[in-house]
DNA sequence: CACCTTTATAGTCAACTTGACCATTAAGAG
DNA sequence: CTCTTAATGGTCAAGTTGACTATAAAGGTG
């Protein structure tokens, strides 16, 4: 491959800039671009993260987030899918509407120790589904407690972070809380996501008042309740609904005032 | 420079994946990866963009948002950086202390007809600041009114339509305004930063209450007042304060309820 | 100069939202 | 049957917001 001089800058190069005249491919190390995947999803009421065993050096035997190369032709967004479906094998089938959303970009020239490597980090959300097929070979991929994981490969750590943070503060002004939820939920499930999420108790009737009239956030279904975990009155169930973003937004106990 | 097998994924390959097998150097394209800059500002009551002028195919003639190349040794950030003060050589004494956040990473495989350039974006938010250096060249470098730009090259509509979103949802819950503002600011100049953005008119008296009661979002100022264009009652003087988020947020007008 | 326009600032009031509760219903566990 | 758990329905006060009125202090204009 031949870069190009003058790339979006060719005009620059006539302004005395410090860089070196022109576009010289020399100057420039190829990238690799890779994608990394930050996987939620809420068993037993507690946080989990989708987390894969390195078989190779260096970090092996080290615990790392899913992700790999974006290839030639898809964009970073079909990577993500891409990976993910392959890595988890479950998600083959509703990979296409699973919530998937572009995080950030990580580029430290020093964050992988062999080459460089720009990744571009994808937070995903998923309803409580069955371990990750394969684990019998040298990858096993499963799914960690987010509270109680080791440490992470790379700069993984800070990437999860990040995700964590993203996932939080996106549950207060969008509906993203139904995409932990399999298609049909009851509010219960809903707010146990909140709970699990932000590691508050969420009172029941005020939640429930919350998401009830908030235009758009769940749609009632008609068919009878069905119990939850056994316990308890049977709730009556809901589909995600049709908005996105939520107005006003539903705010973590802590956040109020200061 | 020779690119590892297995980078992350080697494990995976134990796996019956499709893909190729190992880490094969040939099959991978390398990237060239850019940073892009939405830099937005107000300037007289409207919302202004930064954009330069391409001087060389494609695109040629065409205004582009500036950006650049990332360099071996930096990070996407710091590139991002660098290239906004080479760019406007006003920013140089302030380019520490600008707001510069990631947007997103635009990935396209065709979004530059030349070659596969993956682009970490970057909104940026300055106070009212003279015309940009240079401009004599064959590179301009120009504010250009927000509504009334024209065509930009490759994708970077795209991008600047994504980044003014952004900016205008950020403005809902974070202190980001002041950073449309100089250091000492009037509360009017803030207001009308958020209705420049936004494109609304907001009640003065409420707008007033709802910034002084927010605890850090602005710290009054000891000084006499100063009049912002001359005309009516002379303003008091505020500066930016120490928080980041507002809780609760400062909603648009259109936002609340459906 | 009087007078108008403009902007800042102070304050009021009703509607709406939220947080903290209390009460009832309906299931499973023992 | 009784206890526990969770869903659901409701009340009430405090806090927040949107709409609006009023006053103050500047410049502009005749």
């Amino acid at each position: 491959m031949t870069v190009q001089r003058d790339h979006k800058w060719g005009a620059m190069t006539n302004r005395g800039r410090r860089e070196p005249r022109g576009y010289d491919p020399a100057a420039f190390e190829p990238f690799a671009v890779t994608v990394d995947l930050a996987v939620f999803t809420v068993r037993l009421g507690r946080l989990h993260v989708l987390l894969v065993e390195r078989g190779e050096e260096p970090y092996r035997g080290c615990w790392a987030l899913p992700g790999g190369f974006v290839r030639p032709r898809e964009s970073a967004g079909q990577a993500a899918r891409r990976e993910l479906a392959e890595e988890t094998g479950l998600l083959a089938r509703s990979a296409g509407a699973l919530h998937l959303e572009q995080l950030r970009t990580y580029s430290d020239p020093d964050r992988d120790p062999r080459m460089r490597v720009v990744s571009v980090a994808y937070a995903a959300l998923v309803p409580d589904l069955p371990e990750p097929r394969g684990g019998g070979d040298a990858a096993r991929a499963r799914w960690v407690e987010f509270g109680a994981r080791g440490p992470l490969a790379f700069d993984h750590e800070h990437i999860l972070a990040d995700a964590y943070d993203r996932v939080g503060a996106k549950l207060e002004y969008t509906c993203l809380a139904t995409a932990f939820c399999p298609p049909e939920f009851a509010l219960g499930e809903l707010r146990q996501v909140y709970e699990t999420v932000w590691g508050v108790a969420l009172d029941r009737p005020n939640f429930r008042r919350k998401v009830l009239t908030t235009p758009g956030f769940v749609q009632a279904l008609q068919g009878p309740p069905r119990r939850t975990g056994g316990r308890g009155k049977p709730a009556a169930l809901y589909r995600a609904g049709s908005a996105t973003t939520l107005h006003p937004p539903l705010l973590r106990p802590e956040g109020r005032k200061t």
